[in-house]
DNA sequence: GCTTGACCCTCCAGTCACTGGAAGGCCTAT
DNA sequence: ATAGGCCTTCCAGTGACTGGAGGGTCAAGC
């Protein structure tokens, strides 16, 4: 297969798995013309690859996640210990951004939105509000 | 004052206000010596900059509450719909985090996280499980 | 045999919002 | 005089791509 294969077979964009390459998480044969050639198994491991980034884990987290899945003698602890670190990561984003939307959702609430220019959104900003 | 007295008053690294103004976010006036010199309206438009930052607003979006904060002649509903398209975005991102959440949680929980290498959360973005 | 268009290649630069570090100048206290 | 703690500029790196220039390759149609 050529890149464009797999990039539609695992939904990345072509440049997204040249770059992939680049950074050695894969690692395709070259046909006579230079063009890039994908076995199955590349096409396996590039939507593995896919999938873990979209639970959010950065490309070092998969190369982790890549080498355990290629690895027979590892201990689910391990995997696990790296899924329980990024669902803190995402928990912690989540806490961050509700801390955020709270916050900016009370000043959206107190502004009139109308053609006057007193706005509690900038007066919160230049100077916020205590809030207990 | 000095750099180090706006940063310490306005919760910013030194380093982070030299890049707002090299991106013309804020532009201090000049000591004899060459050293940037900052009012309390130049602190006061800091503390500004890093609490829009705190709630999430791009740097972009933090140059146009700026421009609005400083128009006196502003409509209190072109900060209102900029910070509700900022509060979409806020909602989005938390969406796309509680969905990651959700989908790592079971497999997380379907992991023994023993000795052995049978492990769930590899299976599973080996082959997503089908949830319907 | 030639052209067209869809592929593919490499390389460079840009994104966002900083952050780190090197190399050096300035200021105050001892 | 020296030590240290400021300050300066400039360059490079982060993460994970993304866009674009400039060019090679391949298959189909005329």
């Amino acid at each position: 297969m050529n890149i464009g294969d797999v990039a539609q077979a695992a939904g990345l964009p072509a440049k997204t798995i040249r770059y992939y390459e680049d950074i050695g998480l894969i690692a395709p044969d070259r046909s006579a013309n230079g063009y890039r050639r994908f076995t199955a198994a590349h096409l396996h491991k590039l939507a593995f690859i896919a999938r873990a980034r979209g639970l959010g884990f950065s490309i070092e987290q998969c190369r982790t996640l890549l080498a355990l899945y290629e690895d027979r003698d590892r201990a689910s602890a391990d995997v696990k210990a790296l899924a329980e670190t990024h669902l803190a990561e995402i928990d912690a984003k989540m806490r961050e951004l509700s801390e955020m939307r709270r916050t900016l959702a009370d000043l959206v609430h107190a502004c009139a939105g109308d053609h006057r220019p007193d706005c509690p959104i900038l007066t919160g900003l230049a100077a916020p509000v205590e809030t207990d």
